[in-house]
DNA sequence: CCGGACATCCAAACCGCTTTGGATTTCGAT
DNA sequence: ATCGAAATCCAAAGCGGTTTGGATGTCCGG
């Protein structure tokens, strides 16, 4: 209601010193019961609040958690981050903490995390979408700064806190699925292979088909940015080529989408003529869900990831010097409409 | 490369009162050339980065904006968020000031307001979806937080800075267009009509038909979150019914796609059998150009309005007491493939 | 040679909170 | 009555910057 009190007018109000209202207000026991009964009730009239930038300072942590996002992340990985992102939020508002994100040039993202650790902007940040060649773990580390890696840096398992789902299973799993349905040839949609878990999706495909006996077609297998057009483009173009695949394995729901327009396009029917499986990460805005989910999808919700990531990174703020903690999430496989048994012909 | 060089420190090291090194930093005209030079040096090689916190706290400005987003707007507007975040983000770095994103609860979302004004957690904020029936520019004015609208709150223009593109020109324009080839039984597919901008689409589409002697059908008119599957179910349902429309107006792209694959599913096609107009932010993982795009839209970038709405509200902090200032934007009509004329039967 | 205008630089106050290191009081136990 | 522990509370010292109000030195015209 009222506004600008700050703690020194409020203590003058109480006749207390500002030692004991601060101490009151933040729950030390050194306080009386009834004491902090009356500040706290004096705190809720005069709407005190602490200046946050003043307890940062005092008290030399920043209560915030940074997240560097270079431009060629958030305009390949949008909608996927944002939904990871509102997980983490949930968590660092339950406690206490804030959010920062720094959108920077692609170059200069090294630079976003000096500055934080320099400038002590942040106690802590999120690691977003590491590639198959990574760097900024070591980075992170001589600034001294905590992380946790949304995703695996391959090679630095052991020594980084991470939280991943199990990209290399969902796909093997989701091949032998196609596989047991009698399809043998099956195209790979990928996300850009220089993203680590782009790999380990496509290491999970062709192990399952080797597994089996097969081979995987390299015409079959695309890596891209997993927009809609890169899906619709390259099923048209397979399924017109002269031995067209039955079913795709795709790598997110927007590029299944293209796909499945792609079969239409074709006069052909999805999860008849054509199988689809594709990854499904619960964004909120493409429900896939349902009794029978339009997609048959390996599922693994991101918000969830997201609220998972913050809470490691937290804890590892709250426990200095411990040693790094990781959380390997399943994906679900979820028959939905979009598969069926590989048409004879 | 080094760490935890403070202002006393590096004044220490070269001889200079703290005064004098800070001046020299921030650019005060009170340093000699000679002294700046070797402060900048120094700094330079020891790696000296002002304390945020500090600086914050000393000049009484947080250097952030913020940006409260409770569930239900992120659930519904995920995408389109997110690309604006961007934009916004980009303009903010440019200016060195930080976001901090507020992930509420939604009966949370006035605390949260009142949490940024009274801990002084940000200079300003941005405020996300405005609805018909909207409130929360009252109160960031008893805050006295400076604050920008993306869209606009209804009955408040003139009091409020805003940026907004032409919704209800845009949809007309469209509605024309869809006119002009011939189609008479449109169907609207909109945002939630609690929203301000999703009920000026509506006036759009409603005064273009009134226009040229039509009144608009409500058996035609839906409104919901504008995911992909309230596209496909209401466009699958319209399809099938005994007076099916020939066109679609639809408020976004997602559910753009979900008409076509509802299109596709009846053995239509589209831009032949049935027209889609969709709005279309420009998103980038969503991708809707080249020389003839998959649609037919009226498009408009968000992540432009986001730079835009950052620029207006960092200008309104750095000279208060101004005069609101909004910024109108316009969405161009493009003709994609997803148009033609309306089958005569 | 003097006084004032500039150009430089500095000591200290301040921003608003936390926290250290007592001071004072209370009280049961000896 | 005496003592030490426990319970309360406080003055003051940070945290790391910015900014105010001089102090000092230099240069120039008169």
């Amino acid at each position: 209601m009222s506004k600008g009190v700050n703690l020194k007018e409020l203590s003058k109000k109480l006749n207390l010193s500002q030692t004991t209202v601060s101490r009151a207000l933040n729950g030390y026991p050194e306080v009386s019961a009834d004491t902090r009964k009356r500040v706290a009730e004096m705190a809720e009239a005069l709407g005190y609040a602490p200046n946050s930038q003043a307890r940062r300072l005092a008290t030399g942590r920043s209560m915030a958690i940074g997240h560097v996002i270079p431009r060629s992340i958030h305009e390949m990985m949008n909608p996927i981050f944002l939904e990871f992102i509102a997980g983490a939020g949930e968590t660092y508002s339950k406690h206490g903490y804030d959010m920062i994100i720094s959108v920077v040039e692609d170059d200069h993202e090294e630079d976003a995390y000096r500055q934080i650790a320099s400038r002590k902007k942040a106690d802590g940040v999120i690691v977003h979408g590491p590639a198959s060649d990574e760097h900024r773990h070591e980075l992170l580390k001589e600034l001294n700064l905590p992380f946790v890696v949304h995703g695996r840096i391959p090679g630095a398992e052991e020594e980084t806190s991470w939280i991943d789902m199990n990209n290399r299973r969902a796909f093997e799993r989701a091949t032998n699925l196609l596989l047991d349905l009698g399809h043998t040839r099956i195209a790979l949609l990928n996300g850009l292979e220089q993203m680590d878990f782009a790999k380990r999706r496509r290491r999970g495909f062709e192990s399952a088909l080797e597994a089996r006996g097969h081979v995987a077609d390299p015409d079959l297998m695309r890596s891209s940015d997993m927009t809609e057009p890169f899906g619709c483009e390259n099923a048209m173009e397979m399924l017109k080529s002269d031995n067209p695949p039955t079913a795709f394995l795709v790598s997110s729901m927007i590029t299944a989408i293209g796909v499945a327009r792609a079969v239409g396009q074709c006069g052909l029917q999805t999860g008849k003529d054509v199988s689809i499986i594709t990854h499904d990460d619960a964004l909120s805005f493409l429900p896939n869900s349902g009794e029978i989910p339009i997609f048959t999808c390996t599922r693994s919700s991101v918000r969830f990831a997201g609220q998972k990531a913050a809470e490691l990174l937290l804890n590892m703020i709250a426990n200095p010097g411990g040693k790094p903690t990781s959380l390997h999430l399943d994906a679900e496989l979820i028959v939905g409409q979009s598969t069926g048994p590989a048409p004879s012909r």
